[in-house]
DNA sequence: AGCACCTGTCATCAT
DNA sequence: GAATGATGACAGGTG
């Protein structure tokens, strides 16, 4: 029972992590406590106690069943609490895809050997490591390449001997958890209710399939026969590359040492700066347009027969069998970038096709997008998310991270096998870390069009995956680019990050001011007297008589409003360009500056009183002096208090010869003066004031605008960019292919063809040919018998 | 009450 | 040197 319970328990709330990461939200207390009561009955059991529920502690603790259900614990209590708490926040997640990816590498990490420990230098085991598994157990002969052999870079056996096992070196992080055996066997119930569950989301039975599952319990138990090939096969996952025998192996570090390209089957995965360096290798980009080609002795991991030609048709001369293995290597870089402009399209394409987004629409997209194997397979969210949720028994769904997309997405080497079920913040870095493999991911819209209540995407969501996935664009073309080392790419993946930074959250869209309040502003400035004004620099400065008078006339339209002073707030007069402002969402001050006054209210003595009139009537209906003083401003007050005879906005707005001939035609006291002054000093001080801040928000909006312009430029070159590498690269395969030829048919003296691995063709500035041997004096002492021999040849091209 | 924001005001400098 | 504008800083008001 108490097993039962256990599993119950943990395949509810798997299958609540489940729904929660594709969006459908799932009130576990709700369930707990009223609709099924039988069901709280058996998690909870009679006696309250949520103290049943750890599965967070199962993988800490070898088994989890040391425990006693009933016992009251109450740290345990509150870890179950927060557990759960944490499923309930998987469903506030926006980045499904991301946390399809963590949950991929959370259930690989707990039965699958982590083999971070041990991962060589620029190989990235951890996430790879796991989808690796996925792949491999279920690959196919033709992808398997090679009748079992374990030929793989990671080989999946050897990853999958260890996993019943642990890991040779130990693991670290899970060296504590043993019996991984029956686990499996649990897990495979576990598996079977999960799945009666899920299969109204449309999860195949294949899935779930126990035969696959034996099979890969077969494969974690590996036989005594299996264990020297298991030997190796984890010296070649330490090493990363499986060389096949024909890389040297450095006696005392046990890496492999290149000193030819490796040659690379369609199933060889590798990191992402291998695959960079490896191509950095096959096609060398110096000035002296140098083409080596493979040695030919080198075995291949693959036969010819077993990898498809690609579809450049070259014609390889039949010393040069590895030159097949390292196209094929070629055609998925050009397949990776081929889907990378997909992506790029698809972006802005799912948004809109985000609520319709068939299997059949998403299919291409996923086929395209993990199609670097000749399979293809469907791909939907739900498959993905079972195979997600039970990657042990995937098999079916070799093509979904293909090793070389595994390989690439480089993630946080060593933080990817802890990641917990509700561990957000390794989300957020795998999502910010150069994840190739994120970029590959379909449209979580496409993806997720099967779950009736997934949300889409916004735009704004998009655009960040798209600047996102252009700043990966980016990094990979500098990668693929010569000369760029892993610091630079590094160095600029920080300037993107700068660059993001400098956003100033463009995607929100603040509640904007609506036009009304632009168009009732001028009403609000409610100053009538200069009809001089400029609209750009007039400000209404208006009094509290000028106020009070025209409420007066005012009174006979409709009156003051309560909402006036709200409606009649910013008074910009192209609000629509601080929509981008996330600081003025919820702005509802009262800028009148910069508002072109209205001649709707015409300079009269007797409207001088309406401002205070108008706040009282909305509080007393009896105006007094006193509110009309408290409404009005300090120079107002003081002004009525001097008894100035003109109002405050003609003292403030009167051009300097008009208002001292105003002054002139009063007799006023020196008192009367220095207010006056002061009155006028403050005035336009604070339509300067108003004027400066304006400018402000100008300057910072054009900043923005100008940011945003920028980030599109940036875009549209790195597009640029991406399409001319790849004009580059189509035209070294195809001087490649020029070298093999010219290679295939020339001969010595003896009428012995020159080896491309000793002799190397060199272009020289005036169109000539010449046949040099490799490594110049060196290559030429070891080949005495070979001289160097010039040769003139046409050129052809 | 604390906070963020707006607005007015002052001081200061530049024109 | 006065007038004016620009701007940083500060304080008070407001939601």
């Amino acid at each position: 029972m108490l097993y039962l319970k256990k599993y119950f328990t943990e395949g509810l709330i798997q299958f609540t992590i489940l729904l929660s990461l594709i969006g459908v939200r799932v009130d576990v207390d709700t369930y707990l406590s009223n609709q099924l009561p039988p069901l709280r009955e058996i998690i909870l059991g009679p006696s309250s106690a949520y103290t049943q529920t750890q599965f967070h502690n199962l993988r800490n603790t070898l088994d989890g069943y040391g425990i006693h259900p009933k016992s009251v614990d109450l740290d345990q209590f509150f870890t179950t609490r927060r557990l759960l708490n944490e499923v309930r926040q998987l469903d506030r997640l926006s980045v499904p895809s991301t946390e399809l990816n963590t949950w991929l590498v959370h259930r690989d990490s707990e039965t699958v050997v982590s083999a971070g420990g041990q991962s060589s230098p620029g190989i990235t085991l951890d996430n790879g490591a796991g989808l690796e598994d996925i792949n491999n157990i279920d690959a196919t002969p033709a992808m398997r390449g090679g009748g079992g052999a374990p030929e793989s870079t990671y080989d999946l056996n050897a990853a999958d001997s260890s996993l019943g096992a642990v890991a040779p070196d130990g693991n670290q992080e899970q060296g504590s958890r043993g019996g991984n055996d029956d686990l499996t066997k649990e897990d495979i119930d576990l598996i079977d209710i999960l799945w009666r569950q899920d299969i109204d989301l449309g999860a195949g039975r294949e899935v779930f399939s126990y035969s696959n599952r034996q099979k890969d319990t077969e494969e974690e138990k590996p036989s005594p026969q299996d264990s020297k090939d298991a030997n190796d096969e984890q010296e070649s996952w330490r090493n990363g590359i499986n060389l096949q025998g024909s890389q040297p192996v450095d006696g005392e570090t046990g890496e492999s040492i290149p000193e030819q390209p490796p040659v690379l089957g369609s199933q060889t995965s590798l990191s992402l700066q291998e695959c960079l360096r490896l191509l950095e290798a096959t096609f060398p980009f110096g000035e002296e347009a140098e083409f080596p080609v493979p040695v030919g002795n080198q075995e291949a991991s693959i036969s010819n027969e077993e990898v498809p030609s690609t579809s450049q048709g070259l014609a390889l001369a039949p010393q040069m069998p590895a030159a097949e293995p390292q196209l094929d290597l070629e055609q998925q870089w050009q397949d990776i970038m081929a889907i990378m402009e997909l992506q790029a399209m698809d972006m802005n394409n799912s948004t809109s096709n985000s609520g319709n987004a068939s299997s059949g629409t998403a299919e291409p997209t996923a086929a395209g997008t993990f199609g670097l194997s000749e399979r293809a397979t469907p791909i939907n969210q739900d498959v993905s998310l079972h195979q997600a949720s039970l990657p042990s028994c995937s098999q079916d769904f070799p093509q979904i991270f293909s090793p070389q997309l595994d390989s690439v997405g480089v993630a946080p080497r060593t933080g990817m096998l802890r990641l917990s079920s509700g561990n957000s913040t390794n989300i957020n870095s795998t999502f910010g870390a150069t994840n190739l493999t994120g970029v590959f991911l379909p449209p979580i819209n496409s993806s997720s069009s099967n779950v009736t209540s997934a949300p889409s995407l916004p735009d704004p969501f998009t655009t960040l995956l798209e600047e996102s996935m252009l700043d990966e664009i980016s990094l990979l073309d500098l990668a693929m680019e010569e000369g760029f080392s892993q610091a630079q790419a590094s160095q600029l993946e920080e300037e993107l990050d700068s660059d993001s930074g400098l956003s100033l959250d463009s995607s929100r869209s603040p509640a904007s001011p609506s036009s009304s309040e632009t168009s009732c502003s001028s009403a609000a400035s409610s100053s009538s007297t200069s009809a001089n004004f400029s609209e750009e620099g007039a400000v209404g400065y208006s009094t509290d008589s000028e106020a009070a008078a025209a409420e007066t006339e005012e009174g006979a339209v409709g009156g003051y409003q309560p909402e006036y002073s709200k409606l009649c707030r910013m008074s910009f007069q192209d609000l629509s360009q601080f929509n981008g402002l996330p600081q003025l969402d919820g702005i509802s001050h009262n800028h009148t500056y910069n508002v072109p006054l209205s001649s709707s209210f015409p300079e009269r003595p007797d409207l001088l009183l309406s401002a205070g009139k108008k706040a009282s009537r909305d509080k007393k209906l009896q105006p007094s002096q006193d509110l009309l003083d408290k409404h009005s401003s300090r120079d107002e007050r003081r002004a009525r208090a001097m008894k100035i005879p003109f109002s405050n906005e003609k003292i403030v707005n009167l051009p300097v010869e008009e208002f001292n001939e105003l002054l002139a035609k009063h007799h006023l006291s020196e008192a009367q003066l220095a207010l006056i002054r002061d009155i006028r000093r403050r005035g336009k001080n604070k339509m300067a004031a108003q004027n400066c801040r304006k400018r402000k928000l100008e300057t910072i909006i054009n900043l923005e605008q100008g940011v945003q312009d920028l980030r599109r430029d940036k875009a549209r070159l790195l597009k640029e960019k991406m399409e001319f590498i790849r004009s580059i690269r189509q035209l070294k395969q195809k001087m490649q292919s020029l070298c093999q030829e010219v290679f295939s048919q020339l001969r010595d003296e003896e009428g012995r063809p020159f080896s491309p691995s000793e002799y190397c063709l060199q272009y020289g500035a005036d169109g000539s040919v010449l046949i040099a041997p490799r490594g110049g004096a060196a290559a030429a002492a070891q080949q005495p018998s070979r001289k160097p021999e010039k040769k003139q040849k046409d050129k052809k091209k």
